[in-house]
RNA sequence: GCCGGAGUAGCUCAAUGGCAGAGCAAUGCUUUCGUAAAGCAAAGACGGAGGUUCGAUUCCUCUCUCCGGCUCCA
């Protein structure tokens, strides 16, 4: 059996040395193995075009039908220069392991091509399938993924065991291409775009309002039983508030702003814990009156970058269902653990596996975050243990935490496989000092709180557009925003249709419970079906 | 923001430096016809601004929007 990843990797050789065919002065930047193929990075003299593939396709297939050995073997840094002088991102990369004190291996493709490479080829082409390839597209890369280097031209591949799995694959993307939300979205009459409202801003239509109402609901049905109180706040705010918070510094690109008539700047909220502290801060507190549970679904602003905008997936305005606990340090775990209950009860309606990551701080980067190392390390060490004490799998992710503070994030898969951060819970006792928020403990002093941030669909805009992919459309029905339609077959039967329609309206009216949802009944003029 | 691609009617697509063409949908009329598209008619578009040109949807510049990536994501 061959082992795929070196054959993705070998095919990776094979496109540099097929593009060093044509481009002799081509500079190499890296070719890993990704999933389901491989890419390589060039700097190039040119531009290249769909028809550049085509032709590197085919030599590829030359290569592998000439039955290229690969062998590698090891070199010492000054060798190493010496080969790749005209490489200079290869020199990049070599000062890199140098100091880092790792080994340097050359990889020889028959007598075609020679690259730094640690290995994990075939042995030879003619173990690779010709016909289980494929070069997909061309797109900018950083090297290095830093925006600060210079941009090369990536070329990706697809590359399988059996040409079978090739198509399958093939089709597979055309069929999530049908799923896709910004397809779909629109047809199914939910949401819109206008490029006179601008970019990365959806408009809601009375269908797709229905549909985040409907899940709003129930989030908060479930919140209510857990003692959660529904609050609402401006979505503008002074500067100040942010200066306060840290936001500012680190986000202030990030903002909408806005000057006011005398001068003074305000922005857009991008999230609402700020806000969400001077609600708690109105007055003080007793021990005995905490915890505060605050819960509002609401609309934040961000100026992402165009390039980022991407349906409802990252929007410019979308929606949190967000939740903000103000308790005292040992209630918190139990606050977790609760909103916890709420993740997996909303969940696990939908049919999602979710996976948990639990986000902590980057100890190579402090300066990324608010507070002092040992707050971190406090804060760290009791999220574990809430963990710990669930008995669930988790899997860590260093350097993802908020800056603020660690969290839980639930991770689901969508239809194209792609992995989305839904619902977060994060364990913060940064903001509390910043905002010295505090409540009356029984010695009749002031005690410093912990606040804990719970959003259960993240953004609804998010959420809306990984359900529709999910279910490709076909909502279920208690969720689908119009599930009934009476479809007379000719005008005969118009008035009778009318009458039916209005009936079953009221049935259902009547039906439902006085805050659950209405149930809209279309009327189709169908005579011509 | 960066690299590349693309914007023609509600949707899917075509053509062109000299009157922009079709299918489906929608509209009107005809048909009243029962299980995967009845007939006829009329209507509908070159994303925006500037430039080159006798003339620009076509060529150039800028801009907006979308797509594939990269960077970023509280």
């Amino acid at each position: 059996m061959v082992n795929l990843d070196n054959v993705r990797h070998s095919l990776a050789h094979l496109l540099a040395a097929a593009v060093l065919k044509k481009f002799p002065k081509a500079q190499l930047g890296i070719g890993p193995v990704i999933q389901d193929g491989f890419y390589y990075d060039f700097k190039l003299p040119r531009t290249l075009t769909p028809a550049d593939l085509a032709d590197f396709e085919n030599e590829m297939r030359d290569l592998i039908g000439a039955e290229l050995a690969f062998r590698g073997k090891k070199v010492k840094p000054a060798e190493a220069k010496k080969i790749f002088k005209h490489q200079p991102f290869k020199l990049d990369l070599i000062k890199d392991f140098t100091k880092e004190k790792k080994s340097l291996t050359i990889y020889r493709t028959g007598d075609v091509f020679l690259d730094l490479c640690r290995g994990g080829h075939v042995k030879n082409t003619k173990e690779i399938n010709p016909r289980a390839f494929k070069l997909t597209h061309i797109a900018g890369a950083y090297w290095k993924g830093d925006a600060k280097n210079p941009q090369l031209q990536r070329i990706y591949g697809l590359a399988f065991a059996a040409e079978k799995e090739l198509n399958g694959y093939l089709k597979m993307q055309e069929e999530a291409k049908k799923r896709d939300h910004k397809i779909l979205g629109p047809a199914l009459d939910l949401f819109a775009f206008s490029d006179l409202v601008g970019a990365g801003l959806p408009l809601w239509t009375p269908k797709g309002t229905l549909l985040r109402n409907i899940l709003d609901d129930f989030v908060w049905e479930l919140r209510e039983k857990y003692g959660y109180q529904k609050v609402e706040i401006p979505h503008i705010t002074k500067k100040d508030l942010y200066e306060k918070s840290g936001h500012w510094e680190k986000f202030q690109e990030d903002l909408f702003k806005i000057k006011t008539r005398e001068g003074h700047l305000f922005a857009m909220k991008p999230m609402n814990c700020p806000h969400h502290t001077q609600i708690y801060a109105r007055r003080p507190w007793s021990y005995r009156e905490l915890p505060q549970r605050y819960a509002n679904t609401t609309m934040c602003y961000r100026d992402e970058q165009t390039g980022e905008l991407s349906g409802l997936s990252r929007a410019r305005s979308f929606t949190q269902d967000d939740a903000h606990v103000f308790c005292r340090l040992p209630q918190a775990k139990e606050e977790f653990l609760k909103i916890w209950d709420i993740v997996h009860e909303f969940y696990s309606k939908f049919g999602f596996n979710l996976r948990i990551r639990v986000s902590t701080h980057d100890p190579k980067h402090p300066e990324k975050y608010l507070g002092d190392r040992k707050k971190w390390a406090f804060a760290e060490k009791m999220l574990q243990a809430i963990v710990k004490d669930k008995k669930t799998d988790t899997f860590p992710g260093v350097g993802e935490a908020a800056f603020y503070g660690p969290k839980l994030d639930f991770m689901a898969k969508d239809s194209l496989g792609r992995e989305w951060q839904v619902a977060t819970i994060q364990l913060d006792v940064n903001m509390p000092e910043r905002f010295d928020l505090t409540c009356m403990n029984e010695k009749g002093k002031p005690e410093r709180i912990v606040m804990i941030h719970a959003a259960i669909m993240g953004s609804l805009e998010r959420f809306l557009s990984i359900i529709i992919e999910h279910y490709a459309g076909d909502f279920p029905a208690w969720l689908a925003p119009q599930q009934v339609a009476i479809l007379p077959i000719s005008e005969n039967q118009k008035s009778y249709a009318l009458a039916v329609a209005r009936q079953t309206t009221l049935w259902a009216n009547a039906s439902a419970k006085p805050n659950s949802r209405k149930y809209p009944i279309s009327w189709f003029w169908a005579t011509r079906r």
